[in-house]
DNA sequence: TTGTAAGCGTTATCAT
DNA sequence: ATGATAACGCTTACAA
């Protein structure tokens, strides 16, 4: 048993023919070594999982990709589980990968501020990588975050120098760091520009065309509505759509239009649609790498932070009818 | 420590006194089961493996959503794994899961002829179904699909009936069911009503945005090209839209064009794009009821065939200028 | 009803 | 270099 064992995984303490004669023996047998016994003596895995909010959102399965196949070129795998946005479904995912003993997580979750969350994450031994979200300090938890706040700023910067004064800003969870970092861009623009914060209308809702629909509909029926929007999420985008076709408002002409994401619809909506891009693939690269730092106990990083890019399209036009300044 | 166990997983046969007991320990002590050691010992997980041809595709994340719902709800947990569209990565996703010991698995593979996953799936010892795939008879593999081809000769016939004669089918590799499918659905229609099949032309690419540039340059740079396009693939349809703006040609005044699956961007086009259109959560809630059946050993379908439907949207018009007939 | 002990398939330690 | 044995953490006969 003890010979098969060190001519499989490799033990120099074993003769060139007895390790034939094993070879022969597995082959013969179509004998496969039982992870499960393996783990369970080893304590390790190879494996890592990773929790993600919603799996329907394209962003996160490029993050996904990315991550990927930085694992695979590391020895492995990486276990995917959609928390369809429920808390509840979350921690219990949490909780499932923990007992299956996985090396490592990578946690996109859909709340900071969960408590069944944060009580498993402060026992959690081991190692774990946030994407795009920042728990209490406390936590000390590390992570890799986009920029979203500069990619916001200058968005918004953008518009004003158009021309534009009044802005709203669909964003989902405030209970999440992208969120908050969109809001603070927006504020911190209308700062730089010495307008008054109240012109930046933040709606903090659930990320469902139907929520973006609603919402950009209450924008408009404003006493003042605003002459831009900026759409926090690809779902939210899709409601905001369906409310401007509703009006007959053009994006573009009688209103202003960013989105956050790069995804198909921004590139080929009549007018394409300006948005606030980050680098999908480099996010989950990213968390990969630390996430592998830190199961091999080397120093690493706190939190990574990586750019976003406001790419200009034709549906940031000037406000109809420019305001008086 | 048997006790403990009882007490865990519900025996009967212990008394109020001693579970309160170990209860209050187990919270003391914050114990939690090993799952490895448990599975080791009882031979099953209670989890299912999902191996994907691609996570990027945004209808495999929806048939995920409705099969990850069936299984939580019967008490599985389920993971994901995703291969890149790589036989490689896809064959070890495979080992990887039976190495788990998943109690099954639902695949959706990036190709039905691969050797290395076929050599792996005749002796896999845990049941699977396969999700809009299907292998060689001699597999007798269960799986869930939709009816593609029908919907693709409703679509044709419906074109045909506008006037178009010739048409262009961009479908990803025929070594997929679907592909095959729908090839066969376009060639029905031309047959119904009279004509030859040489007007449909089919293209086999890979699922890019590129490929599918490429190919509808290739299908318009045709002696005859084709009137009518039928963009077989969200990706696939990316890359018609490119094409076909860099050539100035309007979607349903110069050409007509039908796209597969219902994303973002057929609502939202300027004009809207037609689709065939599956029901993605419900192949995925079928697949995992139909795996659960054979799980737990109940005489199940083989192959349960979802219903498609053609949705008509202004994409759809008449050709340019009407062929004699 | 409770406790003892064997065993799941490995690997690591220890003699040989 | 090789083989016997204990141990990883659990479940389940079986005995008490």
């Amino acid at each position: 048993m003890s010979s098969v064992s060190r001519v499989l995984s490799d033990h120099p303490d074993v003769s060139p023919k007895l390790r034939a004669r094993v070879l022969e023996a597995v082959v013969q047998l179509g004998y496969e070594p039982d992870y499960l016994a393996q783990s369970l003596r080893r304590g390790a895995t190879l494996s890592v999982g990773f929790v993600m909010a919603d799996i329907s959102n394209p962003l996160m399965a490029e993050i996904a990709s990315g991550a990927e196949a930085v694992f695979q070129e590391a020895g492995y795998s990486m276990v995917l589980m959609n928390a369809h946005n429920e808390e509840r479904l979350e921690s219990s995912h949490i909780r499932f990968l923990t007992t299956r003993r996985v090396d490592g997580m990578l946690l996109s979750l859909s709340s900071e501020s969960s408590r069944p969350t944060q009580r498993l994450l402060t026992r959690l031994d081991v190692p774990y990588v946030l994407i795009e979200r920042e728990l209490p300090p406390r936590f000390q938890a590390p992570s890799v975050v986009s920029d979203h706040r500069s990619g916001i700023r200058t968005a918004v910067s953008e518009l004003i120098e158009l021309g534009h004064r009044r802005f709203g800003l669909l964003t989902g969870s405030l209970d999440i760091r992208s969120g908050r970092e969109r809001l603070a861009g927006m504020r911190e623009a209308l700062e730089i520009h010495g307008l008054d914060a109240g012109d930046g209308i933040a709606v903090s809702i659930g990320l469902s065309p139907a929520n973006g629909e609603r919402a950009t509909e209450d924008l408009l029926d404003l006493p003042t509505p605003p002459t831009a929007i900026i759409a926090g999420g690809n779902q939210l985008l899709v409601g905001t759509l369906r409310a401007l076709a509703k009006r007959n408002l053009k994006v573009g002409e009688d209103i202003a239009l960013v989105a956050v994401d790069e995804v198909p619809i921004t590139e080929f909506h009549s007018p394409p649609i300006a948005v606030v891009a980050r680098d999908s693939t480099g996010l989950g690269r990213a968390a990969a790498e630390l996430l592998l730092q830190r199961m091999r106990g080397e120093p690493s990083a706190g939190t990574v932070v990586l750019p976003t890019t406001f790419v200009w399209r034709p549906s940031c036009s000037p406000p109809r009818v420019q305001p008086v300044t």
